[in-house]
DNA sequence: GTGAAAGCGCTAACAG
DNA sequence: CTGTTAGCGCTTTCAC
């Protein structure tokens, strides 16, 4: 009765064959549900019965080494453990999962070696497609991907070639949505804390607030754009004192993000100077938390999990439809106004002016 | 001189093998580090430098297939959109990267449907070991995992039944460590929002409330303890009001997670108390921003990445030295003191008098 | 509709 | 030290 071997799932289509009373091939066919339907329904309900009772499961491997295909999709991020890619990393699986795939992450700290090697194991793994996070200008890695035709979607960022699609959300229509609420309290003099430029990211940001400017007619000298050299705290609290040197009149600060914002928080308290009664501040991602700092932060909210779930969408198509026709997908964001944004001094004062067209 | 073909990795052994002019068994020997040692230095080179040049790479799901190991461990969590488990994950992904493993990530949301679900699938895909992060008390699934003889390790959560080894953090210290910080601060009326005693921690940080108010000779009347249903702000925020209307006197709050703090801290609002001049209030789990609220928050961290770290390592060394002799690890958390935590107002009145004991 | 046979790319006895 | 051979478990022609 020796059932259950020491190591490992033992049960494969052979013994369920033996037990069902079938060739091998046919439970094959059973398990399979795209050849299913070759096999007669009592053939098939004996298999199933003797599959189930012995606990077969198809050994993945082996099923992936014959069909070529792994069913197993790569994904490549700078940080796993920044508020931005979890919720991107649950709405990649709910898709994956409920067609059979599932994800085998790489973390690479933003370090091209690190990302190097991810992608070295990726292909060594043969997983069916790439969802990559971590791309740059002129990415050198891509290159080698896309040209072995393999299935790859850029989210967040892109390496601005159009080689593959990517997943992003429209920055300039973000940082847009900010300065109009911001002119719409009446500030007339707002800088801008933008981030590191060689990402995509920082770069669209920073171009959505010079064009959401002169949107607004708001032209040198109604505004300073100091850039920092990363997206943290101690960053954006160091590019906020600078911003305010250069700047004192600004009433408001545009951050590219919300760690910006938080050390624009902190370099507003190191000079006594109040948010918002004397600066607005406004962030960018709506990080968990942002809504119970002091003030709670007004920002924008990007749609991570509807992020995951395109990439991962576009991805399918790729790979199981070889639909290549994908074009890049650009979302919403939406502006989450909280206390950190109200009408400059000044304006509070002349509120009785007479609006400007 | 087509080297290039239209889809996923060509270059096989065989391959390999032809450029460099030796036996295709000698290039998997020359690939392998466990068998290199076999082959003379010259032939080495030469596979090699054949390898580089054509860009090969071994195929792991051959290798998988022929070894039975997959060099792959699943990771199975109930919330990879919280703040606890990325940095877990990180760790993780340290530890086993470097060892040329790779994770498969499957997130839960807590429903035992979907833990199934996903068991199942790591079982087809030949994972080589499991770190499992949901385990409840008598989780039935562990059984079936276990009884295979497969490697298993827990996180955060155990089974209590001993079957595998579990990381775990000393929840017990940890809520002693904010008790005894509360009673240096003269607090003698001390509340504690509970979390769902189902769960290992939530349970384990009660007791801990209980035996170390004990240990401060605290009893009856100077304590109370509400549970709440969930871990989360909202049913933080009832539970904290539950417990101010049962037990008015309290100078003090200890909730089982940040989220239940702020929740509390919520509560408090509503009810004109300001924390830490009325109601003192702690947290638990370090989580990031936590630092940047009003007021700072007072807690316990714990240290998720060598959870990850110590995790991954008891499980390698289960699958690759077959040493089941590990045991639980149980790591340290740390008070973090912030200003949410002052002295009682009593006690600040009374500041001059003889200090007790 | 089902069986037979081949082979995906690799590793690991076994020979020499 | 290197070559030969078999086979991991599966899918997929091709026959019947």
């Amino acid at each position: 009765m020796r059932r259950s071997p020491r190591r490992g799932q033992r049960v494969t289509v052979r013994e369920v064959a033996r037990a069902a009373r079938v060739h091998f091939s046919t439970v094959s066919r059973v398990m399979n549900p795209a050849t299913r339907g070759q096999i007669t329904d009592s053939v098939a309900k004996r298999v199933l019965k003797a599959a189930e009772r012995l606990g077969y499961r198809t050994n993945a491997l082996a099923a992936g080494l014959r069909t070529r295909r792994s069913r197993v999709v790569g994904i490549i991020v700078p940080y796993i453990d920044s508020p931005l890619y979890p919720p991107i990393l649950l709405g990649v699986e709910e898709v994956l999962n409920e067609r059979g795939y599932v994800a085998i992450i790489c973390n690479t700290q933003n370090d091209p070696a690190r990302e190097e090697r991810a992608l070295a194991e990726m292909m060594g793994r043969q997983v069916d497609g790439l969802i990559l996070g971590t791309a740059t200008r002129g990415d050198p890695t891509i290159e080698a991907w896309v040209k072995r035709g393999a299935p790859l979607v850029m989210i967040n960022r892109t390496d601005q070639t159009g080689r593959a699609p990517s997943v992003i959300t429209d920055d300039r229509l973000g940082i847009g949505l900010v300065i109009d609420h911001l002119a719409q309290l009446g500030h007339q003099a707002i800088g801008h804390i933008a981030g590191p430029q060689q990402l995509s990211t920082g770069a669209a940001r920073s171009e959505g607030f010079r064009a959401a400017l002169a949107r607004h007619r708001m032209r040198a000298g109604s505004r300073e754009i100091v850039v920092a050299d990363d997206f943290t705290r101690e960053a954006g609290r160091r590019a906020c004192h600078q911003l305010l040197n250069q700047f004192p009149q600004a009433t408001a600060v545009v951050a590219a993000n919300d760690l910006l914002a938080l050390g624009g928080y902190e370099a507003l308290r190191e000079r006594g100077l109040s948010c918002p009664k004397d600066v607005s501040v406004t962030g960018y991602n709506d990080s968990p938390f942002v809504d119970l700092l002091t003030p709670p932060l007004t920002t924008v909210r990007i749609p991570q999990r509807e992020i995951g779930i395109a990439a991962a969408r576009t991805l399918l198509r790729r790979i199981e439809d070889n639909d290549t026709s994908a074009t890049d997908v650009v979302l919403r964001p939406e502006l989450v106004v909280r206390q950190s944004t109200a009408a400059p001094r000044l304006a509070t004062l002349l509120s009785n002016a007479p609006e400007r067209r």
